[in-house]
DNA sequence: TATTTATGTTACCCACCGCTAACATTATAA
DNA sequence: TTATAATGTTAGCGGTGGGTAACATAAATA
């Protein structure tokens, strides 16, 4: 049972919007991506099926497995792009970038690229 | 028209294989990739039909605008993971890293990047 | 409450991109 | 030259992941 970059990105979103404050539908997703309702509905239900989120009255609550994906991403996301601002990068694409390769790198990678960053930044 | 991260590696390898002398036919890059030949066949012949490589003789030959895209993707692919290996990263995980990365950056975030790694690493 | 609006689901479309199986063609070797 | 081996192509499968259209259900308002 792979979780797919997709999927990775809703239930980041989902917990974005969460530290926003708001209880999260599928509407809301809907409208945060600019995507049909349908390819939403389907994609949550997957989700759910795999158990990364339980759909209550309608409302989408990430499981701890969920939130591990969720979280993880989302610390990636706003280092990735801080870094990236830090070099000079246009914030918008900074943050497109890192919400592409957040997906992308091992750990490996990821953890030693923090390490330099804090070796040359401080 | 699109260009897929697929599509990109292909016309990588195809370069990759000629800066080693070879010429370079179908089965070459299905036996690179390890992937059939059914799947390379309908891979190339969509980037002939799109311009990317002309086949001659079961030759795949870049165009310049294949060999753009090949180049562009090669350098990237050379200069992130010697720049993750430069960061201690295993030269195993940096190439496969760079790998999957080289589609996604932005040239605005890219070339920041490169910048940021001279300015360090000198 | 009844009607309308908002939301969610289902069925089907397309394209990508792997796969296998079967067939066609091209090269090589006997 | 003919038989065999290597290579390429086509058809169809399955999964991702977006779309629309139509329908079902839930929520809000008259």
């Amino acid at each position: 049972m792979n979780i797919y970059e997709s999927a990775e990105d809703y239930l980041e979103r989902i917990l974005m919007l969460n530290n926003e404050g708001k209880n999260v539908k599928s509407i809301d997703l809907a409208r945060s991506f600019n995507y049909s309702r349908a390819s939403i509905s389907r994609a949550i239900n997957n989700l759910a099926d795999e158990g990364f989120i339980d759909i209550i009255n309608g409302y989408l609550i990430l499981t701890e497995k969920g939130k591990a994906i969720a979280s993880k991403m989302l610390d990636r996301h706003m280092r990735l792009s801080d870094f990236f601002v830090s070099i000079g990068v246009e914030k918008k694409q900074a943050l497109e970038d890192a919400c592409k390769i957040e997906h992308d790198l091992s750990d490996e990678t990821f953890e030693k690229l923090m390490k330099h960053i804090e070796s040359t930044h401080k």
